[in-house]
DNA sequence: GACGGATACGAACGGTCGTGCTATAACTGA
DNA sequence: TCAGTTATAGCACGACCGTTCGTATCCGTC
């Protein structure tokens, strides 16, 4: 790898960092430059604009999200299992092992979902993206025999996703510490109910 | 009402309109002067810091939230009228109908939840009241005997308010049309649960 | 109608924002 | 090793940030 990406690689890291702690607003080039130690003029030269650079931290991101969410999930056999481990993972996601700030995502959208622009519809397609990740794993566990065959695979999705924010809400905001309990509690319900 | 105090109403309307749609964060003195039609430093006397003002812009919107969800909610009958009430006027709130950019709150959770300070801390008092109140919402609904003696009332409130995000996710960012039918659908299968 | 306090304005402050330009330093491939 | 590319620094820019201060204007009270 070139120096250049390398360096590029570096920054990115730091960012998609700063990104879930401050959101991709309070991502400023000046302070990330600083972190980086590196010149705010050599940073930009990076990327060509500030929105080049938030939509390569989400892009960073997702990254960071496919890697230690997605496939690690995807790994484990069809159906049930694999339905747990997606969850499982996903809480560990928004609780902040991965980044600190918990999930980007969730942040951006709540930012961005007002503002017209390349990362609104980043963040549009990357999500609509995420809930078919989970209806497709869903969807292993219906044709395995492990949830109903009459079950909605979208409407999980966007069940489990609730269940995944409110439980960031309330340990990372709250600090809650029955958050994770009653989220899954909150899953194993609605796996029940899927049965 | 003295004429401070009118301008500085109209200040707050306008600046809790303007925050949900671009954060707390994103609400400047100088774009929140222009649309007020005030001078920037006419309309900073009324408030003497920018965090004085988030705060301000957090008290109003709960005196909304308290007039357009809860207090009509709590006015309906005891019970699954009243839970099912509270419901259905979060749905319109997280939805945009009283502040154009949904539900203020969730998204200053996002913003602040890394950042130490007054106004975290107002959040953290404000969002600990939101929960309390389904909670204690849901228990006249156990003791009028429409719920099971034995279920959880945090859990049921942490339970709707995922709901409720996940809706405003699919609603207001991916425009999803069917995410509030989805929504009810979970909320009935939350009650069914529950019974 | 005049007074006095409340209210608003204008100008200016030091900072930081995102973004260019130019020059030099560091890498890379032949 | 050296030429050529790439990466980084330095400096400057206009704009806007939050904030302060002195001054003018409004308004309620007597």
């Amino acid at each position: 790898m070139s120096k250049g990406a390398t360096t590029k690689r570096a920054i990115l890291d730091h960012a998609a960092e700063v990104a879930s702690e401050v959101g991709l607003q309070g991502l400023t080039i000046g302070s990330l430059a600083t972190r980086t130690e590196l010149s705010k003029s050599g940073l930009f030269a990076h990327f060509r604009s500030k929105e080049a650079l938030q939509l390569e931290v989400l892009r960073h991101a997702r990254e960071r999200y496919i890697d230690n969410v997605l496939r690690p999930a995807v790994a484990e056999p069809r159906g049930e299992p694999r339905v747990r481990a997606l969850f499982g993972r996903s809480l560990a996601w928004m609780r902040g092992d991965i980044l600190p700030g918990g999930c980007p995502f969730t942040a951006a959208s709540m930012e961005f979902d007002d503002q017209p622009g390349t990362v609104r519809d980043f963040l549009v397609s990357d999500q609509r993206d995420l809930l078919d990740s989970i209806a497709q794993v869903f969807r292993t566990g219906i044709s395995e025999g492990h949830f109903r065959a009459d079950a909605d695979p979208e409407q999980f999705a966007q069940d489990m996703l609730g269940i995944e924010m409110s439980y960031m809400h309330a340990h990372r905001l709250l600090r809650d510490p029955k958050a994770e309990d009653r989220a899954r509690k909150a899953f194993e319900a609605l796996l029940t109910a899927t049965r």
